[in-house]
DNA sequence: GACGATTTAATCGTGAACGATTTAATATGG
DNA sequence: CCATATTAAATCGTTCACGATTAAATCGTC
């Protein structure tokens, strides 16, 4: 061997875990995109009604927390929902320094029209329903994992 | 069961794949990041630096292919790594529609200062290098499947 | 009860990311 | 050849996404 070969193995982009991860999310969102459109969502905008579909009147912050967003970024993306009406926002009267965030009755009507996506987006993995669990536990771990490291590092 | 129960199920982001991809993709980013500071880089700026240590002298297009990636993402982060005098971009003279990604030695060099990343990158999965390797494969996977299903659609 | 520390959203600047459109260059068919 | 079609990159407008900072409200401690 060479003494000056070097020491790394010139990874490419398939070799990064992180790519494949970072462009399938991609992948998704173009899926995700002609669905949406029909209800004027983005991709972004769903995950923040799934969330309130699933527990209303909720914060900024606890939205921030299950989304894994800053206030940054859900602070505009929620005025634009507030803007087509499917939220409202307004500060909680007991802590005013919390803004809390509510479906309307057109927020809540969009469950309804958006109830076929999951159906969808399963066919479009062509992955088996067993498969795709089995994935989404390892990729929450991996999640779980890459948050603890980024808390140390 | 009351004849008004709702036929879905109320699925909430833990339920969907496409948010365990979506938020792990995130907090990839927030572990490179740091990282990636001390290079100058951002997230999406290393791997074009990764597919052109792979392979210089490549097009926008064939940049795009790789990454998956519109031109209207890659030319104005392609002038940024320009402006940090990472690669050149010029056309080529056989055909002058096509703009040609090169590396300098800035941006060679690059490689050597970033060849530490994997071995932090892996460690922060918390994962085996097996379990890595398998989850890649089947994200890999996946993200062929959606592209096939993003063009039937 | 007042003052400093903490918490909560919002704001701002930078950098992706996309679709639609535009511009320029090359390929193709008659 | 020349008109048309196709290709390649760039441009533009909109929407995320983040960190750093700010402003306002609440908490804690004395």
């Amino acid at each position: 061997m060479p003494k000056s070969a070097p020491a790394h193995a010139t990874l490419g982009l398939d070799d990064l875990i992180c790519f494949a991860v970072y462009s399938t999310g991609h992948a998704f969102n173009r899926v995700y995109k002609p669905l949406l459109e029909k209800l004027g969502l983005t991709y972004p905008q769903y995950l923040v009604m799934v969330a309130l579909w699933t527990e209303d009147d909720q914060t900024v912050g606890s939205l921030g927390d299950k989304l894994f967003l800053e206030s940054s970024t859900l602070t505009p993306l929620l005025k634009r929902l507030e803007g087509m009406g499917h939220i409202t926002r307004s500060r909680d009267p007991a802590d005013e320094r919390q803004v809390r965030v509510r479906l309307t009755k057109s927020g809540l009507s969009l469950q309804q029209d958006s109830d076929h996506l999951a159906g969808c987006i399963l066919s479009a993995t062509g992955l088996s329903l067993e498969d795709v669990l089995h994935l989404r536990a390892t990729v929450a771990k991996l999640r779980g994992n890459l948050h603890k490291a980024a808390l140390v590092e």
